[in-house]
DNA sequence: ACTTCTATAGACAGACCTGTATGTCCTTGC
DNA sequence: GCAAGGACATACAGGTCTGTCTATAGAAGT
């Protein structure tokens, strides 16, 4: 019996990648490099090197790079949404404090030293319009629609006069709060925005 | 460096391509590339191609392609300043008007066709804090702080009990609008956003 | 005429990319 | 005890990437 049965009896025990399974491995890894770098710059050696597993492997659990890609972004679109929706739901809140919670919701990201921005706006940059992508844009495309619709099913029970306009001044703001929390080291900056948006709909 | 560059950048924007010189044809050519697609997406063989050079005029103008790519950028930021300042700048404004005239800039840009969203937020998805090319993410930072003391310049004149929070918000919005009007239709997306940024200013 | 500068044309090197092919090992079910 | 399938390791194909090299043609200056 050779070392390596030892060292995945050992990573078996506690580590986190090493627990999961191929696909949820090599996902995982992904995840983090294309989020970390970009998804020009990871190619798949690196991304089936650092998951621990064999290139065929990878290739029966995602026939493409491009399968992988969408793959990842589906399920940053769930992680980000359960992220953003969650605080919203909590009982008690008022109309108005249910699309407060979503810049609460963005204040711990926001702190977190691995955070790197928006993935679906990065990805639009990687993938804009002129690519040929389909699955990959249809994902990104996905998850800008849901934002949207999110937005207008919390603004909707505060009978605006102009409720679309407000819908796309929030969505304004939830969007640039991301790249500025990015440019900037202001650690008070979901607050500063949710006290905008709160000026915005208090009318 | 010197200005002398940025300003030769700039008298290029109108010229047919055949007419300019070497590099700055191949400087035009990379611009409209990287900005349509993105920059990883887009090999030296192909900006060489279609600006019509020789590879060893490509290399001898710009010394690899990190140094094309940062030369883009700082063109880019060139003329984003100007686009975005010189609304600011007619007579005849109040300090209030001076700031929401940034939202006039943005009108023009988000209805043309060829509009592909903020070329440095572009540009930090693909060079962000991991990655290994300090003259690329300088020309980037170098992008965001000039707009944040632009944008605090311009709130400093209305003497607000908070400025810097202003700025913030401000930044924020123009941002977010930048992003929200490439993944929506919406013609209005400036002036609705110029709306919330005075009621924000107007507390 | 002679040198020099600039640009063109294209072969070439070496690295990296995605994706395939060929086997071997190991676990699991029966 | 043993077959089947999942995962491993590795070599390789075919292409693209950045960057270097040689060779040539034309224009400008001396």
């Amino acid at each position: 019996m050779g070392m390596r049965d030892e060292l995945e009896l050992m990573d078996l025990e506690g580590q986190s990648l090493s627990a999961l399974a191929p696909r949820e491995r090599i996902l995982k890894t992904a995840s983090d490099l294309f989020y970390r770098f970009s998804i020009h710059s990871v190619g798949v050696d690196r991304i089936i090197a650092e998951s621990g597993v064999a290139k065929m492997t990878f290739y029966k659990h995602f026939p493409s790079k491009a399968d992988l890609i969408a793959t990842y972004l589906r399920h940053k679109s769930v992680v980000w949404f359960q992220m953003l929706a969650t605080p919203t739901e909590r009982s008690g809140l008022s109309p108005l404090e249910r699309v407060l919670a979503i810049f609460d919701a963005l204040d711990e990201p926001f702190r977190a030293p691995s955070f790197r921005g928006c993935p679906f706006v990065k990805g639009l940059a990687e993938f804009g319009p002129d690519a040929n992508s389909p699955d990959v844009q249809a994902a990104i495309a996905a998850y800008f629609n849901g934002l949207h619709e999110f937005v207008a099913s919390l603004i909707e029970p505060l009978a605006l006069s102009k409720p679309e306009k407000a819908v796309v001044q929030i969505l304004s703001l939830i969007q640039g709060s991301i790249v500025i929390a990015q440019t900037t080291r202001d650690p008070a900056i979901a607050e500063t925005n949710r006290e905008a948006a709160r000026l915005l709909l208090a009318r």
